[in-house]
DNA sequence: CAGTATCCTCTGAGATACTG
DNA sequence: CAGTATCTCAGAGGATACTG
């Protein structure tokens, strides 16, 4: 997959994401590499959840446990802390007793999140197509 | 997170990617469910790498093998068919001697490249920015 | 309230070897 | 060439209990 990019274009079909108008968008390893490190960061069962979540403004942290069915307080630290490390999410603890904390994205965070957005537009426009599709192959396959 | 949305709207610092410019992308319960969809099927390790090396047009088995560096036999057999089962990639085999096979993007593939690319090209701006947040937050928790 | 600390399970994924 | 079949293991993530 050397120079050429994108002979056949995405055919376009949403309008809200556009492929870029300059010399960019095209896919070489350094892409590769790029595109690993956020998913890594992001692919994993909770973050865009919590990311999801935010957008709505900042929150407490059981506020978040509520909000986000199913998550434990384990994960819900633990993805916290590494979207506090890597700068998608701001921490504010308020001294008050009882004490109260508040997660928020940060600037980073919301940048991430039109991204996000996208995606779940994605989804949400082809998962009826998805999902036939999938049983039709499951059919084909299995008797 | 109830009615509104996007109060803080997302800054928008890259113009290649935009909010829709209608009613849709906001976050609730539904967009969660959907997102969880499609990450689960495109944040594993090897699927985005897969699809992005597909948007160069069609490969055969072991071409792609040998493009994605590091993938193995098993990965490759095994993402290929999760992608064909969901509708993303279609195989191809042509009745010869010695075998041929060609892999390549379906429409719906391609469609979910663009946003694909829209996540590498966010990554590709922001990734000096989270290093150096990740290394102050080590630096901050470590000693 | 806002987390830690443990333990335990199950699956994603690598290595290796074999087959139509 | 284009895959399957096993074996193996690290670690993501759940349940539960405890603490400043």
């Amino acid at each position: 997959m050397s120079a050429e990019n994108l002979r056949r274009r995405p055919t376009n079909v949403r309008a809200n994401v556009r492929a870029a108008p300059g010399p960019c968008a095209h896919w070489d390893n350094e892409n590769a590499d790029f595109i690993r490190e956020v998913l890594d960061l992001v692919g994993d069962k909770w973050s865009v959840l919590i990311i999801g979540t935010l957008a709505d403004g900042p929150f407490r942290y059981s506020d978040l446990g509520d909000a986000i069915p199913g998550i434990s307080q384990r994960m819900l630290t633990l993805t916290l802390k590494q979207l506090r490390r890597t700068g998608l999410v701001s921490r504010v603890s308020y001294p008050e007793v009882p004490p109260r904390v508040e997660y928020a994205l940060t600037e980073l965070g919301t940048s991430l999140l039109s991204t996000v957005l996208a995606l779940a537009a994605w989804s949400a426009e082809h998962h009826v197509q998805i999902r036939r599709h999938q049983t039709a192959y499951d059919k084909a396959a299995a008797p």
